[in-house]
DNA sequence: CGTCAAGCTCTTAGGAGCTTGACGGTGCTCTAAT
């Protein structure tokens, strides 16, 4: 690998953070991290949420003569950070995805090497033509930003997270560096091992964020936990979240509120159309909304400063969910609280979202058997497409558990470059990927057992949630956990706050369109 | 895995009791390229 890190650099990067970024200092950990990619080391690092880890690549890529690709879970994402560095006077950026129509992405391809950011999803990695591309710019920075969605999503979820190390190793490695607010050091170890890492720097700091004092509170059933949630969202100073496990719910819950005079309620989820979803993000940015009842799809890379509470209204299946949700409260370093409703009814909904998401052996079995015969009706060699096509629609097989299988097909080398070979032992091999879903499943409820065991822990709830990040508590703050005791009178509105929170809704479309107007 | 609604069966026409099936977060890209 080329060193780009010639001497006076390190004095150089002050001066990039003052012109290039306008700011005087490094938050924590940024420094560091930036000094050790440009040393040309791999790195992982784990920055508490809302420390600027953007920072992180965006100042080396004014210092290499390289380009640097990001990965990024998601398409909004992408497009706020394009537009930001825009607004920051950057041309030279672009994102590679599904947005740019044919001939824009031909374009951008031809132009690869003018660009200084290019940023990817980790699917279109997959699409052989764009490695081709990439490889002739030569990649001075690989980085993957929210990197725990590689340990998170990867394995059954969105498998091409999977193939990130031998992307990164066709692409001739360049100096990785993984990005991520919440990983234990079984996740560093997994992200390590499926980007292919050997050595790798691992620059980790506090997850902690002493400004959220975490509340857990037991309900004794659903009826139960809306009056509690009504009585905390009447209470608290706006504005809030309320995250919910399925979409029902996130309805339900902003039709109780409303119905019970909270002003200013809406919900979000995957289900909804893309400018609804868009509409509702911008409104609660704009603080025109006070509460937003959600799925796991609201909040990543929303970066809001004033975000006063953030309610579970079901278990989180996972700790490193409820990190991530909770970390999206106060961000402007203000005084916030979490707090987490629990009965014994949250289990249910937990372990069917857990099961739903592995395909069952007879699933898996159904789908080779459908392989097989496929092969026997059709004249020529198995079209990949035609099959998919016909597994979906016809066998239906859900969307999510096929792309799992395919891709146990595809390492046992039942599929290779979109060919589908007939010769392989139904039996064993439904044994061979159903003790992977077994292992998978054994993975998530061992992680689920331990958000239960938060709940029922009697000592420190901060103290406990660093302990399952593999880190310890540096400085207990004043209103730390209901364990330790909060000071509620803390984080509660007064009227006049209240009043100031009056806004009316004119409907979608008026809604939307100016929005439009103003960013225009 | 667990719930709930729809549909079926039995037996004899209004309803009980059973089986079956759908439903439960998260998101990207779509197979062509001078």
């Amino acid at each position: 690998m080329s060193n780009i890190w010639k001497s006076g650099d390190r004095l150089n990067i002050d001066e990039v953070l003052k012109q290039r970024f306008g700011h005087s200092q490094f938050r924590l950990g940024q420094r560091e991290v930036i000094e050790t990619v440009l040393d040309g080391e791999h790195v992982i690092a784990v920055l508490p949420t809302g420390t600027g880890k953007s920072l992180c690549y965006q100042l080396p890529a004014y210092i290499l003569q390289q380009p640097v690709l990001i990965v990024s879970p998601l398409l909004s994402l992408m497009e706020d950070q394009v537009q930001q560095l825009k607004a920051k006077g950057e041309k030279r950026v672009i994102a590679l995805n599904s947005f740019l129509s044919k001939s824009e992405k031909q374009q951008a391809l031809e132009r690869l090497s003018t660009y200084r950011f290019i940023y990817v999803s980790p699917e279109i990695l997959q699409n052989p033509f764009i490695i081709e591309a990439l490889k002739k710019v030569n990649i001075g920075l690989f980085v993957v930003d929210e990197a725990h969605c590689i340990s998170q999503w990867g394995h059954d979820f969105r498998l091409d997270y999977l193939q990130l190390g031998d992307v990164s190793e066709s692409l001739g490695r360049p100096t990785c560096l993984a990005l991520t607010a919440t990983a234990t050091p079984a996740v560093i170890d997994d992200i390590m091992t499926q980007l292919k890492l050997a050595d790798v720097k691992r620059l980790i700091y506090s997850v902690d964020r002493p400004n959220i004092a975490l509340q857990v509170q037991r309900a004794e059933d659903f009826e139960h936990k809306k009056e509690l949630l009504l009585q905390y969202v009447r209470k608290l100073k706006s504005p809030g979240i309320v995250y919910c496990s399925s979409r029902m719910w996130t309805e339900t819950l902003a039709l109780f509120l409303k119905d019970h005079g909270i002003k200013n309620v809406a919900f979000y989820h995957g289900g909804m159309e893309q400018d609804q979803r868009m509409l509702i993000q911008h409104q609660f940015l704009q603080n025109q909304l006070n509460v937003i009842c959600c799925t796991s799809a609201f909040g990543m890379g929303i970066n809001k400063p004033n975000i006063r509470f953030v309610i579970h209204f079901h278990l989180p299946i996972q700790m490193e969910a409820y990190l991530q949700e909770i970390g999206r409260a106060g961000r402007d370093g203000s005084d916030s609280l979490a707090v987490l409703l629990h009965s014994e009814k949250d289990d249910e909904l937990a372990y069917s979202l857990m099961e739903m998401e592995l395909p069952h052996p007879d699933v898996i079995k159904e789908v080779l058997l459908y392989i097989k015969t496929f092969q026997r009706s059709s004249y020529e060699r198995v079209d990949l497409s035609l099959l998919e096509q016909h597994l979906l629609q016809i066998a239906h097989i859900h969307e999510v558990h096929w792309r799992f299988i395919r891709y146990h097909l595809e390492k046992n080398g039942v599929i290779h470059h979109r060919i589908v070979k007939t010769d392989f032992n139904v039996e064993k091999l439904t044994w061979v990927i159903a003790r992977v879903v077994a292992e998978r499943m054994d993975h998530k409820y061992a992680k689920f057992r331990a958000v239960k065991q938060m709940v029922v822990n009697t000592d420190c709830r901060r103290e406990f949630l660093l302990h399952y990040f593999g880190q310890q508590l540096q400085r207990k703050p004043a209103n730390c956990c209901d364990r330790c005791g909060i000071e509620f009178l803390h984080y509660e509105t007064t009227r006049n706050e209240q009043k100031q929170n009056q806004w009316e809704f004119k409907g979608w479309k008026e809604e939307l369109a100016s929005l439009l107007r103003q960013s225009e």
